[in-house]
DNA sequence: ATTGTGGCCTGCCCGC
DNA sequence: TGCGGGCAGGCCACAA
């Protein structure tokens, strides 16, 4: 996904259909409506129903009806969101260049004519509707050292594997968790339980300075590791070629001379 | 309970 | 040009 930053630029742009009315619901891809839910119940949920707020939590895009329920929007890793024909992101960096109109697998049709589409080419998102926010962790943009390190625990599960668990820091990709740890000068395989109180800190440190840094910057995707980040790519800091292993079952990248 | 693995689903890119 | 393999920013069910 989208990782966190690509889902707060979604739900700025969702934010612009708040107070609007939903006339119709289009929902081609039952696969895509998740927690049993149906194209019948979306209806007769959202049917009428006014858009109140458009939230986050980690990569989960909630929004809020006047009459209770809660709908919930996943991206997987190729989901976009389309508000009113204008997508934030353009082009996903693992996504496909095009955009077919067969990809959008969720659509809400506004009383005032706009329209709020999810376009998802590899069908690895959903909607759910009153998701469940009780398996996620902290929000890693604002996490502290404290919930942090709670989030670590005494766990010797790798480094990486912990910080990419939804349930235990919410927002965190593939790419993000790449960066900090490199930036924060951590070996990923290391266990997440092993941690000093010292590198704890830094640890929560980098991950918010990372997060704000690359989201000014625009997105996941504009770290100072990312193009580096392929066979033969090289430690931008020290030259030493980097490590291209899978940790938490994700394909990584460090550098075994600067992460420790 | 925790951790690791495989699978889901589809498109693209590379090498033959 | 065509084809197969490998890869992809996520997550869930399952097994040990």
């Amino acid at each position: 996904m989208p990782e966190l930053l690509e889902v707060e630029a979604y739900r700025r742009a969702a934010a612009g259909v708040v107070g609007r009315e939903v006339a119709a619901a289009h929902t081609p891809d039952a696969w895509f409506l998740k927690g049993g839910l149906t194209a019948t119940a979306v209806l007769d949920v959202l049917g009428g129903a006014r858009i109140v707020a458009a939230e986050r939590w980690g990569k989960l895009l909630l929004l809020p009806l006047d009459r209770g329920p809660v709908l919930g929007l996943r991206f997987g890793m190729t989901g976009r969101l389309v508000v009113d024909g204008r997508a934030p992101i353009e082009r996903l960096e693992y996504g496909p260049a095009q955009d077919r109109p067969e990809w959008v697998r969720f659509g809400l049709r506004f009383v005032d004519g706009g329209v709020l589409e999810l376009v998802d080419p590899r069908r690895l998102g959903g909607v759910e509707l009153d998701p469940s926010l009780d398996a996620l962790g902290p929000e890693a943009s604002t996490v502290t050292v404290t919930e942090l390190r709670r989030a670590l625990g005494r766990s010797g599960a790798p480094l990486k594997a912990v910080l990419l668990d939804q349930a235990r820091v919410a927002g965190l990709g593939n790419l993000l968790v790449d960066e900090t740890l490199w930036r924060a000068g951590l070996d990923p395989t290391r266990p997440a339980g092993g941690l000093s109180a010292e590198e704890q800190r830094r640890l929560a440190r980098t991950v918010r300075a990372t997060v704000r840094e690359l989201g000014r910057r625009g997105g996941s995707h504009t770290g100072d590791l990312q193009d580096r980040r392929r066979r033969g790519g090289d430690c931008p800091r020290c030259g030493e070629p980097l490590v291209r292993g899978v940790v938490g079952g994700r394909t990584t990248y460090h550098c075994g001379a600067c992460q420790r």
